[in-house]
DNA sequence: GCTTGACCTCAACTTAGCTTGAGGTTGCAT
DNA sequence: ATGCAACCTCAAGCTAAGTTGAGGTCAAGC
């Protein structure tokens, strides 16, 4: 038996597996196996239960790996993802459109570390420490309300 | 028996308790004791082992407060803390010294922002996604390497 | 002196993004 | 037919920054 996904035989330069797109994209097997379960990559299988992946997964990892780079959480990756009708891996076009949203958070948070850095200059010079008066620690103070698990490190 | 300190009588008014620190800064009372377990508070304890805390400690974790506003982890804020001699508040100079540096931290990450920026950009541009050319996911890229656990968002 | 709210410790749970290990199976080459 | 690397699943562990709960003690007012 060669090339049987499931019962279906295929030409196998199509498929890799998950060895090959570990070192294709530098990404650990353990780390793929838990994208999978993630929901962010939907390899077949063949009879034997293991995994073959499509050679166009490598970019659907890289897609992965540069949204995480962007501050990007897994959840929000797969969502992303999931506006591409039937899975598909991002085009062009697709991936300009979901590049431009990212762009936005990128700016919101570099909008956001500027305010705080003028803050903290203004507070360098006062040196103030006070609950009730600093503007650091009193601007849009809802950080403290967002309960268990740890919080975002800039939000 | 009205206030002593593991034997020791002092003024009352000196000292309070972990359920007025939690009303004055807002923090909850199981946070504050995590806090003391990670080194950032080193509160009295009275003969029947209850938490005393100087009144300076509201300062103290005021500091906490802001210095995680800024990003940092509580691990470094203990550092921070740790050069001040005997484990006193910082004062007025300490905290310029302390908020120069803090500054530093976010100087950088506002230019690694911006340079991310600036390469998905050209993303937007190019709709790249390839491993082995694209600038955002090359640049500097040792994140992958930094072991178990979660990553930095930004770092 | 008794009640009651505030306090104590210690263990287990939370989220995100994985890794590590145990114990077992597959698939390709010889 | 066999050897062995690569694969499989499932459970447990890691970090950060806490929260929640069980079971028990303290302190202050009446």
């Amino acid at each position: 038996m060669e090339n049987f996904l499931r019962g279906i035989a295929v030409p196998r330069a199509e498929f890799i597996t998950i060895g090959e797109l570990s070192k294709r994209t530098g990404v650990a097997v353990s780390a793929l196996r838990f994208y999978e379960d993630k929901g962010l990559l939907h390899p077949l299988r063949t009879n034997g239960n293991q995994r073959r992946f499509l050679r166009s997964d490598i970019r659907r990892v890289s897609f992965v790996l540069i949204a995480q780079k962007l501050g990007l959480a897994l959840e929000e990756i797969v969502a992303h993802l999931a506006n591409l009708p039937e899975g598909r891996n991002p085009t062009l076009e697709d991936w300009r459109k979901i590049s431009r949203a990212m762009r936005e958070q990128i700016d919101a948070r570099i909008t956001l570390l500027n305010r705080t850095r003028n803050q903290l200059d203004q507070c360098i010079g006062c040196g103030c420490l006070s609950l009730t008066k600093c503007q650091l620690y009193n601007k849009d103070d809802k950080l403290g309300l967002k309960g268990p698990g740890p919080r975002a490190v800039l939000d």
